[in-house]
DNA sequence: TGAAGGTGTGAATCATGATTCACTTGTTGG
DNA sequence: CCAACAAGTGAATCATGATTCACACCTTCA
């Protein structure tokens, strides 16, 4: 034989996969998952759509792995507010800014990742990152109910509520661009009365 | 001539054109607007696929009709709830039971109106059922932050918050089949201790 | 009854976008 | 430099579903 798969080669091809998630994100951020195709990609990041298809199985698998990307860093993003110190009212609290601010700074890909996408392979991821996203907060609900910080309550259904009421209030009026200050306390304030703490 | 439409020509249209609009609605009803096609709807009304255009220019008049229709059943149900005798509190209450019950019903139907559907065209007709469904909460919001039921807050995004928490926490885990009292009791005290409501 | 003016039909055609594949263009190591 | 083996390419092909349209079949009424 006269080849062999270098490390180079491995580097190229390493940063061809992640360049064609990032356009492909890029794409997901500013149109939802119905402006993902394979020809924008391609186009996007300056292949030809077979190339496409040299990293990535289908769409299937791309779009998959796009949904879980962005997921992953959103999720860890309201973990580590989650996580902060300071008790589970100021961590809720927290977790709602973050979730506000960064919704507000990329509508789109929230509703994308929040909302159904057409796609039924994504559905299996998407129903996965619901579930975590709300035992997140079941999570932190459940604690402030055992410290007494919180109500009494069905701390899942809660948390459902939490998270839909933070994607509602923030992605239903789009008419507003702007991270307003003021509906981020709103919304603070909301969150914390929902579940019952001394405000 | 010789040729004018008769009155028994005009009732036949007028059923024709309900009876296609009750097929495309059944199909939303069991697979969301991604199971409504021109095919499946002349399929399901017996009727050649040319015949559905004789009634709607095209699919996208097809869908707005469904989802209007639909939509505006929904929104009077809702409603009707909160403008019942009691204070804003009982009425609240009585809007999220029957949202809840609704929506546990035709679980999927409910996604569809409240989701984002695929077609572009439904979407100005969505954006107009959420302001419409949002406005509905805000009105019970105001008048309890008026009489002091509730607290004070910012009534416009509490009445988005609450839409979005109802639907979430409903729709959200679709695991749960049934129509749980446990839920819409959890769900009622959730959305009383969100508005500041004493309980 | 027959001409006028519908309505019903569904195969044919379009449009969109995923997927394939024969071929071109690198890369590697002898 | 050459043979071996990938990666890159994009026109061609498929799949799905909307839309058209020439034609068949009713209704009406002079």
């Amino acid at each position: 034989m006269a080849y062999r798969e270098t490390d180079l080669v491995r580097q190229r091809k390493v940063a061809q996969k992640s360049g064609l998630l990032h356009t492909a994100e890029a794409l997901v951020r500013e149109g939802g998952f119905g402006a993902l195709t394979i020809q924008a990609v391609a186009e996007g990041a300056g292949v030809g759509v077979g190339t496409v298809y040299r990293y990535f199985s289908g769409k299937d698998e791309l779009a998959t792995e796009v949904f879980k990307r962005a997921t992953s860093r959103e999720v860890s993003a309201v973990r580590e507010a989650l996580n902060g110190s300071g008790g589970p009212a100021a961590c809720l609290a927290a977790a709602a800014e973050v979730f506000a601010v960064r919704a507000f700074a990329a509508p789109k890909l929230a509703w994308a990742l929040i909302a159904e996408p057409v796609d039924p392979a994504v559905d299996i991821a998407r129903l996965q990152y619901r579930k975590t996203y709300t035992a997140l907060f079941e999570t932190v609900v459940q604690s402030g109910i055992v410290s007494g910080e919180f109500a009494p309550q069905s701390a899942a259904l809660s948390a459902a509520a939490l998270v839909g009421a933070m994607a509602e209030s923030l992605l239903g009026p789009l008419d507003s661009p702007a991270c307003d200050a003021d509906t981020i306390a709103a919304l603070r304030l909301f969150c914390l009365r929902a579940v019952g703490a001394r405000c």
